[in-house]
DNA sequence: CCCGATTCCTGTAGGC
DNA sequence: TGCCTACAGGAATCGG
């Protein structure tokens, strides 16, 4: 499941075979995503260079002088960099074929992801402007969580799942960070002292940097640019591990639900 | 505003 | 072996 550091991981992956490409012709094979991919993309984004790749929050941007192409992974979506010549397989929805011969193939079997297009500020789109910092960035900041926690009686784990509050935590990195700052993930946003979010926004960010170092975790179908997993799936502590013993107390991990998501915890070392 | 539930989709795993 | 059901989840949207 593409959370930051698998979306970070496919933008370097594919960066140096996309960025000064020429976009020849695009494939549409299935429109209906989590969004109709809009009629637009074909004229507009053909015959354009891509000048830049960025990411904001789980969103890959390509950036062209005509406007930009906003792509979501969703859950079970990738991107490869392959010879233009090689047979789609079944969730191959999307080809951007280059004047070079590869193209940028996007599976997603899922659907969930989606590709769109904008010719305002991309960061100012109807989906990306009411995001929340970067994680890693040095705005996401112990005292801005902990203000913004102020009065939430929702749980921890939702909250710094909410992309409002700040982006890329999605299920996995939010169980992992929970862990290593030894909070346990029901607690009240708003009862939980200053000191406690100095270490989470610290774990926050240690998890995410060790996930993009590794190539981000492979669950099922994760690959990167090139077609490789990531590796971070060995350095899980919890997330996965139901039953299995914690690390550090042999504890056995207990999975609960919460917001509709799998949660997993030690209830010896998260309090 | 806040918060929890619902919704989209399909491959996979588990039960019988 | 094969069928059926439950489950996984990013995040917008809905309802209270």
């Amino acid at each position: 499941m593409p959370e930051l550091p698998e979306v970070e991981t496919t933008r370097k992956g594919i960066a140096p075979y996309v960025v000064g490409e020429v976009v020849k012709d695009i494939v549409i094979r299935e429109r209906q995503l989590r969004w109709p991919i809009p009629l637009e993309l074909t004229r507009s984004l053909k015959s354009q260079t891509i000048k830049k790749l960025r990411r904001r929050a789980k969103y890959l941007l390509f950036y062209t002088d005509n406007g930009c192409m906003l792509l979501h992974l969703g859950m079970s979506g990738s991107l490869r960099v392959i010879d233009a010549n090689l047979p789609h397989e079944k969730h191959d929805h999307v080809d951007i074929v280059f004047e070079s011969g590869r193209s940028l193939r996007f599976r997603d079997p899922r659907k969930f992801g989606s590709i769109l297009w904008t010719e305002e500020d991309p960061l100012l789109h109807k989906l990306i402007g009411h995001l929340g910092p970067e994680p890693l960035s040095k705005e996401f900041i112990s005292d801005y969580l902990y203000l913004r926690s102020r009065k939430r009686t929702q749980a921890i784990k939702t909250f710094i799942m909410d992309s409002r509050i700040v982006v890329g935590v999605g299920n996995i990195y939010a169980n992992e960070a929970l862990y290593l700052s030894g909070i346990k993930p029901t607690l009240k946003a708003g009862r939980i002292s200053k000191a406690r979010y100095e270490k989470l926004v610290r774990e926050i960010k240690n998890v995410l940097a060790r996930a993009i170092e590794k190539g981000g975790t492979t669950l099922r179908d994760f690959i990167n640019g090139e077609g490789k997993p990531g590796y971070f799936r060995n350095e899980l502590q919890v997330y996965d591990r139901k039953n299995e013993a914690c690390h550090v107390c042999q504890t056995p991990i207990k999975m609960i639900r919460l917001g509709q998501r799998s949660t997993f915890y030690c209830t010896n070392c998260q309090r």
